[in-house]
DNA sequence: GTGAAAGCGCTAACAC
DNA sequence: GTGTTAGCGCTTTCAC
């Protein structure tokens, strides 16, 4: 019942009139083994609550080098995408008996390297590798602290990676956006523009490819000019999708919109239209968001698979250790648009490659 | 360069022809006080660098009885506010060389207990309860494990709080909200609902008096049924706003929309009607999101301050004990409102209250 | 300037 | 059925 510092073993085998190996083994569960009479288990446990003793694992980590910690470092945890996948991660690590460890590094690569390196010394078992700017320096990291890692949602080379299929979830948006224009223009001259997302971007190269793929098949012929990859800041978004504009001298017939982030400054330019003008323009948005749905304007949107992502990787943790680095693509869901156009079930028909 | 296991500092004394306290007090930094050659420290330094070596922090935690870690429940994640807590929860705890770690436990008190524990195993420092349903059970957790420990955003009694000033900005946008009613109108029976929230829950009550006292200053009525405390969940407020609608033939003349979550079944609703109806409706919302901003109505929404709550909580905990459990409440800040009516900066003139 | 040794709280092998 | 003991990897006196 009192406070102060906390009760030890010893100082529960103390009162007990006990040995610390007794309590040690009542508490940690190991006591039927050991054949501890139950009598004297139930003491023991009696104790341990008033005392409100508690295990200390870094003591039993020591002692039995093994953590029970995962860890994951991710970019932010402010961001739609990140706190699910970081969600997802925590209650898939829990349901293992993992304790898990979220970091952000804010995508800056000594960050990245300094959150792993600190998540070596807390002895995590392993490591997850969200979103990394620079997966393969980290893993070359963790081979040398032997630390078990897996890329998810950027892939590396040095690692198995898990991530989303961008380039077939960018495909059937294109596709789904082409759907989306109901009235069969009088112009040649049709216009889809790709906006946001950066050209260095492993996931952004992937969704380009995509779009021009899934416009490609039916019978588009994509100009590169279509393609503005401005960076991932909504101001950036707001200010090519204001050029556009202004050198179309109206919309697009289409826009596909790299993240929600650069759709958040997409949209504060479309603001400034009427919206039957807007309306005019089918519209997708690569990641979901569900405010986006309640625009005055119809959107589709991909939706990543978060669940099956963390699932996933942590299989591939489970799973003897191949030599290979496998690439695992997760497919993406359609979001919004008519039921006729959604990828038909994919049934954990991932692709597997490399 | 090879890996394997990870190299401890024994394994790096005897490559270096050394002891493990030399070693250990060159790699921790103390080799100035104890006068190790530089020489002796760089080769040391070297052979570390290339093995890879990384301080195992349990061991480390354990001897100096320190862990340096810092502990957080949160309810979630995935979730705007929540998620901004975190992100300014890590970044505050990594500026005083503390490691964050954060935990959700999806509103459960078994599971708030659980973890809280969980981490009291885990050696943490100090523990931040942010949103608690229960935070006096989870105080008296605390209090035996000798943790120190501080509630933030749910108020408990049994330690130091710190929280939004709900009152006053509910009682803020309550006046922004009638501010919003442009047309003076000609009924007599003019209606502001709140909508969202438990009425169980600490910060909703705080939030219904403000809202209540706004009003009440501007001459207004308020009207108990008004008030509809329907829970958090969107399509529990959605259900709530096609109610009023039906009783009252139409929309209220003005909304306060208790959180985010509530505010999506809301506007789940109002898309269903004519936009120049919903804009003859002046609309709040209890918490910010930017897509509210990007709606086509317009929305006064309150922000809270989630940084500044957490460097008081931090502040706090640096204090010397004082006996008392504070109350420290945070101003909030209005968006999306005419300047004129913003609350005139307080410049850190928060209330202290208890 | 550096090494030896004790001990942080726990587990596991071995006693009896 | 339960106690004793030797570490896990580190820090920190104390020796020399």
């Amino acid at each position: 019942m009192t406070n102060s510092k906390k009760p030890t073993i010893y100082d529960i085998a103390k009162e007990a009139q006990s040995s610390a190996s007794t309590v040690a083994s009542v508490l940690n569960g190991t006591w039927q083994k050991r054949r501890i009479k139950a009598a004297t288990a139930e003491a023991i446990r009696t104790i341990a609550t008033n005392r409100g003793y508690s295990t200390n694992l870094q003591a039993q980590g020591l002692r039995k080098s093994r953590s029970g910690l995962v860890g994951m470092i991710i970019p932010l945890l402010d961001n739609r995408f990140f706190s699910s996948l970081a969600q997802a991660f925590e209650t898939a690590a829990r349901a293992q008996d993992f304790y898990p460890v979220v970091a952000s590094t804010l995508r800056d690569p000594a960050n990245e390297q300094a959150t792993v390196r600190a998540l070596i010394s807390h002895n995590v078992e392993a490591l997850f590798l969200a979103g990394a700017t620079d997966p393969d320096t980290l893993s070359e990291i963790c081979r040398m602290a032997g630390i078990k890692h897996i890329n998810v949602d950027l892939p590396g080379s040095k690692a198995p990676s898990v991530i989303s299929d961008n380039f077939s979830g960018a495909e059937t948006l294109a596709r789904a956006i082409v759907d989306g224009m109901r009235l069969p223009r009088t112009t040649n001259r049709r216009t889809i523009y790709f906006i946001g997302g950066f050209a260095g971007d492993h996931n952004t190269v992937q969704r380009t490819l995509g779009f021009r793929k899934g416009l490609e098949e039916l019978g588009w012929t994509v100009d590169p000019s279509w393609i503005r990859t401005s960076g991932f800041e909504a101001h950036l978004a707001e200010t090519t999708i204001r050029e556009v504009y202004s050198q179309l001298g109206g919309l697009p017939d289409g826009l596909f919109v790299n993240s929600t982030i650069a759709f958040e400054g997409v949209v504060r330019f479309l603001k400034t239209l009427p919206i039957d003008e807007v309306r005019t323009c089918s519209i997708g948005c690569f990641d979901w968001d569900p405010y986006i749905e309640l625009l005055h304007f119809p959107v589709v949107m991909v939706r990543q698979n978060v669940h099956k992502m963390i699932a996933e990787a942590f299989n591939i943790l489970a799973a003897p250790r191949s030599g290979r680095s496998p690439l695992i693509l997760i497919p993406t869901e359609l979001i919004g648009a008519d039921a006729s156009l959604r990828e038909p079930e994919t049934g954990g028909l991932e692709r597997r490659g490399r």
